[in-house]
Formats: C-alpha cells, structure tokens, sequence
DNA sequence: AATCGTCTGCTTTTT
DNA sequence: GCAGACGATT
C-alpha cells in the first residue's frame, strides 16, 4: 500500500482509491482530481494482483477515454496498463453488438447511422404515415423517440398515435437497412445482454472490476447496462458529482448517483472536497450558489490554494458593452502579465452569444477559438467517401447508397430510385435494384446503368473481403473508377475549393491507411461515426481565447474565467423556467464558475438584442446568490472610469481608441 | 435541377 | 436578424 504513496493521494482519495470488492460511490466534486482517483484505483488493483485485461473502465466521450488511459500509462507504463479496457459506453455497445446483433435479428455488420441519416429516414416515414391534417416535425419526433429509447415509453408504442406508428415503422426500417442509430447502441446491448443469458455472462466473466466515470450523466439504459455487466457481485465503481449534472434534457437521471444506494446495495461512499484548480473565493461563490439547489447530495469545495482575487460580477449596458469590456479587459490582463491567449476563457449559455464577441475579437485582432462548430464530418466529400464505403460494409444501408447514387450522376434518374424506393418499403433498397422484376418497369439502358452500379459495388465488397486487402487502396481505387473525383471537382464552384476538398479526401484515405491495428475498414467506420475529436483536431485552429458553451466547458479549466450574459431568460435559460428546470440551470452556472482557476468575472448587460431587437434584461436571479465575501460588483461605467491601474488605463484607452478607428 | 423568395421560429448536443 | 426549409418559378 505504501507504494500508493506515489500518486500522492490525499486520505479520501487514498479510500477511494484502495477500495477492495463492492460497489463505490465516489462523490467528486469539481477539480477534486477525479481522474486521478480512478487511474489510480486501476493502478492499485492491477498491483494487488488482479488482471489487467479484467478492468474496464467506461466513460462518455473518446477524449475522456484517451485522457483515463494517458494517465493510467503514466501511472503503471505501456506495458502495465495496455490490457485495461478504457471505453466509451457506445462503443463498449458496438463491441457487444458486433458480437451478438444476430440474436437479435440483426446482421453483425449492421451500420450505425449519424443524426442526419436518422433525420432523412424520419423524415421520409413521417411524410409517408401522416394523414393530410397532421403535422410532426421530424426534429422533435427524434428527440421524443430518443428520449423514449433512453428512458422507455410511458406506455408501449403503437399504431393509435402517429408518433407511435412513426416509431414503429422507424425501427422497422432500420432493421431493414440493418441499421442502429446511437440510441439503439444501448437500447440492444441491453437487451442482447437481458435476454440472452450465456452472452451476459460471456461479459460479466469478461470483467471483473467496473469503473464508470461522470455517473451523474448516465441515463436509464447506461444504469441498466452497467447493472447487467456488473452481475451478482458488484465491483462497481462509480464517480460523479450531482451538482454538475446538466445532460437531464438529453436523458441522464440525475437519481442514478443520488439514489445509488437503491441500485447497488451498501455501496462505501467516499466525498472528494478538496479541489485543487481554484481559489477559495471561487469556490466560495460556487459553494453559495449550490446549496440553494434542493436534490442534492450536498458538499462543500475548498482549496488550499488561499483567497486569491475577488470574483467581479459586472453590469454592462448592453451586449456590445459587454462584448468590448470583456475582450479589452482580457487584452489588457494579458498585456499587463505576459500570458498566453490560451488562459482566456469566455463561456456563455447558448452559442449565439459567440457572435458579438466574435465580432469584437476580430476588431481587436486578437486570436480565438470557437467550440461547437460544424464538424469534419458534415463536410459533403467526407460525408460522400464514408457513404462508399459503408456501402462495401453494408449495401443495405440506404441513406450511404442513396448518397452515392447520385454521386457522380451514373445514369439512374429521380423516377428510378423513387420507383425502386416505394418497392423496398420494409428492404433495402440494393435488394430491390438487383432483382430483375425491375426491368420490367424501366428502360434497357436504365436497366444497364444499375447492373452497371451493382456490378461495381459487389466487385469492390468481394475485393475488401479477401485477406489482407487494403482498405485504403480499394476505396481509393473504386472513388477512381466511378468518376468520384472529376464529379467533385465540376461540383465546385472554385479550383480552390476543390483542391481543399480533395486534400480533405485524400486527408481521410491516409488517415484510413495509417489506421493502426489495421482492424479493418468496419471498425474504421465505427470510430469515425462514434468519434468526434478526430474530427474536430483538423478543423480547430488550437490557439487564442477560447469561446465555449457551459455545456461544453465541463471537464475544462481556465486561468481565467469570463461567464457572460447572465440574465433572466438567458441563465436561467426561459425555457427552463417553463419546463421546471431551474435547479440544472443553476448546476450549469455551477460548472461555469468551477471552470475558473485564477480570476473569474460574471457580466450581465441590461440590454441585449434578441432576435434582432433590443430587449432589456433583468439580472439572473442566481447573481443575488453568489454574491458575498470575496465578490464585488460594478458596472460598465465605473470599470471604463476607474480602471485598476495607471497601466491598465493605458491599455483600456489604447484598446478602446483602437476599436474605435476599425 | 437550380435558384430565388418568402415564411417561420428560435438552448444546451458527450455518442 | 437570420438561418434553414419549402415552394414557386425559370
């Protein structure tokens, strides 16, 4: 045990982290070093002897997953740590599936569909189920289908309710394509694991040790699968912080962590109160604000790290204001201590309010990055080579093969693939321009075209099965053949754009050829569709202040922390306040201030344009919590008046006159 | 099939 | 105020 010594636990952390058999809850509130607790939970289990291959650890994103094995390596070393399982809770799902989708009905090289394959095929089946006189916008049929997945139904689906005969057919048409959309992932993963007992058992003899990371977002299906793997003896370990739950929109249960207990019997409950990012007037603050929430475990964060500065919350006149305030005042913080751009943080509410600061970031020259853009993946040539290939895995998956059908144009109209469309109904759609029965309805040369088509995919799927093929150079090889790049190219509008469009091709191609392990293109396909930072590293620039929603900044740290735009309606967000949701809004203004190691400001503007007009705005409520020892609040004014020093009035005029000329 | 114009409706988004 | 969707128009 003394050897534990190393990682330099603090006493709770050192229970946690040395907790034997039975399930764990470990309450870690922010910047408490969770991480830490967990890789070093894996560290000491491995050296009391346990087998690395029998740890699983589970987590939400790719990123975390990465991070957890990073440190568990620097911990215990390559060779040590490389049998651990570190997984995201979909892809844990695909392995299962991959492995056991026949027993439900499913063929084991099923497709995963991403949200807008999902949008397109609800889409066509509400179009095609609803009467004249009803009307169900396929965004919110998606969400309430997803919620039902994740949560179940209030009562069985059925044909009474459109959404219910939507619903049915959706699923019916997957199964079709042989494909799962995300919510799936989990819903037959558990059920694989529920109704097929020797497949339960194959996994819980798989692992042995449970480590599931942010609890507090788990949803129905994740409890339910962790309870599966878990089996009759429990090493579950779990770590979250119910004051940072703010996914309960998208599913999570916050009653997953606070009523632990009732899941898993006489857990060992261990609470992790010393944070080791902030100062204590952060923490102050945040502490203030939390405890006004009702459902909660109830902690309190502190730090060694002393007082620090006051955290300064800041009533501007108007979103321009606030704008100008925020980004000269951190020019001239940044001046005045030599910093990098890096240690700036501007976190807001919804990502419109991005804009103004945008524009003002701009105006200053200074460097920023933007969190939350559009993805690698909704590039169209991207979108068009993953469709080709999905399409050598899976041609049953319509969406893909539509994609590509169309792409280049090959002869095979509009008519055609509605006619053949409206014949695949409950299959797919290869099927249906395979069978003969079609020439009937269409001409000799459309008939020659699809052949044609059929032809190349079946060439290239038989080329991709054969041992030791590579993936790369057959996909490359049949865009070639099929006129793929010379369709892109006519497509563009400028040479520049086509050149940046096949670099991001030919990008993907190397990216697929260099794919480690060389698992194949399937599994390939798997991370690409599970996986959003491989997306994001190529299209973030990675320097300059960053701007970030709260729900995106939780897990991140900055220097210095601006939260912007707290007001009624806005933080708390409206519609919260209709739905009842008020207490997650205020966990979210929890993360943001958490977010904050070194100085933190809150700014609220009395204006701000919404749709266009200006509104006046009301503060948010939360600010009369937080404030106390430690926060001082101004306005707009007073800050441009009386700056805090010679040499940042210097800077400020500077700024400001600067602002003023552009 | 592509483009233009008008209408609508407006958080958050790990996979 | 503006993006995105949809329908009318060429």
């Amino acid at each position: 045990m003394s050897k534990f010594r190393m990682f330099d636990l603090n006493p709770e952390q050192q229970n946690a982290a040395t907790h034997g058999t039975g399930p764990l809850l470990i309450l870690a509130g922010a910047g408490t070093g969770k991480t830490r607790v967990i890789t070093a939970r894996m560290a000491w289990l491995t050296a009391q002897g346990h087998s690395a291959s029998r740890i699983l650890g589970v987590t939400f994103t790719n990123k975390a997953a990465k991070e957890m094995k990073n440190r568990v390596v620097d911990m215990i070393g390559t060779e040590g740590a490389k049998d651990i399982t570190i997984s995201t809770f979909h892809s844990l799902c695909v392995r299962i599936l991959r492995q056991s989708a026949h027993l439900l009905g499913y063929k084991d090289n099923f497709s995963i569909l991403d949200d807008s394959d999902q949008s397109g095929i609800l889409k066509k089946i509400i179009h095609r189920t609803a009467a004249k006189d009803e009307k169900l916008d396929p965004a919110v049929a998606r969400a309430l289908i997803s919620k039902a997945k994740n949560s179940g139904w209030n009562a069985p689906p059925t044909e009474a309710t459109l959404l219910g005969a939507v619903y049915l057919r959706y699923q019916d048409e997957l199964k079709g394509l042989n494909a799962m959309d995300f919510d799936d992932l989990l819903l037959l993963a558990v059920r694989v694991l529920r109704e097929h007992a020797e497949t339960a058992t194959h996994w819980q003899e798989r692992y042995e040790f449970l480590l599931v990371d942010e609890f507090q977002d788990t949803n129905r299906l994740q409890l339910e699968l962790v309870s599966l793997l878990a089996g009759k003896h429990p090493n579950v370990c779990v770590v979250g912080d119910d004051d940072q739950s703010i996914y309960g929109w998208r599913g999570a249960e916050v009653s997953n962590i606070l009523e632990f207990e009732r899941h898993f019997p006489n857990p060992v409950i261990v609470k992790l109160e010393q944070n080791y990012r902030s100062t204590n007037t952060i923490l102050n603050a945040a502490n203030r604000l939390i405890r006004n929430n009702v459902r909660r475990r109830g902690k309190n964060l502190w730090s060694a790290a002393g007082e620090g500065s006051p955290v300064h919350v800041l009533a501007m006149r108007d979103d321009r204001e606030e704008a100008e305030l925020v980004t000269s005042e951190i020019a001239a913080h940044r001046h005045a201590e030599q910093l990098p751009w890096e240690h700036f943080a501007i976190l807001y509410r919804t990502n419109q309010q991005s804009r103004p600061i945008e524009e003002t970031l701009r105006k200053l020259k200074i460097p920023y990055r933007l969190i939350g853009g559009k993805s690698f993946f909704d590039r169209r040539e991207i979108k068009d080579v993953l469709a080709y290939a999905t399409c050598l895995i899976n041609p049953s998956n319509d969406p893909s093969l539509l994609r590509i059908l169309r792409t280049p144009p090959r002869g095979i109209g509009a008519v055609t693939i509605e006619n053949a469309l409206e014949q695949s109904r409950n299959g797919s759609l290869f099927e249906v321009l395979r069978t003969p029965e079609l020439s009937d309805t269409v001409s000799s040369r459309t008939r020659q075209a699809i052949t044609a088509f059929c032809d190349l995919i079946e060439t290239y799927r038989i080329r991709l099965s054969t041992p030791s093929s590579d993936p790369s150079s057959i996909l490359r090889t049949l865009l070639e053949e099929s006129g793929y790049f010379e369709d892109l190219q006519r497509s563009c509008k400028t040479p520049a754009e086509s050149l940046r469009r096949e670099e991001n091709v030919r990008s993907l191609l190397r990216d697929l050829s260099e794919y480690k392990d060389h698992k194949g293109l399937s599994t390939f396909l798997d991370e690409i569709t599970l996986d959003n930072d491989r997306q994001e590293e190529q299209t973030e620039s990675s320097t300059g202040v960053t701007l970030i929603t709260l729900h995106a900044a939780k897990g991140l740290e900055f220097p210095h922390v601006y939260l912007i735009g707290a007001e009624d309606g806005l933080l708390p967000h409206q519609r919260s306040k209709s739905e009842g949701t008020v207490d997650e809004e205020r966990r979210l203004f929890y993360v943001g201030i958490t977010r904050a190691m070194k100085t933190l400001t809150i700014s609220h503007a009395l204006q701000r344009v919404k749709y266009g007009s200006p509104m006046s705005c009301q503060r948010s409520p939360f600010l009369s919590e937080i404030v106390g020892e430690g926060v001082l609040e101004s306005t707009g004014t007073e800050i441009l008046n009386q700056p805090a020093s010679e040499e940042m009035a210097a800077d400020h005029f500077a700024l400001l006159k600067q602002m003023l000329s552009n």
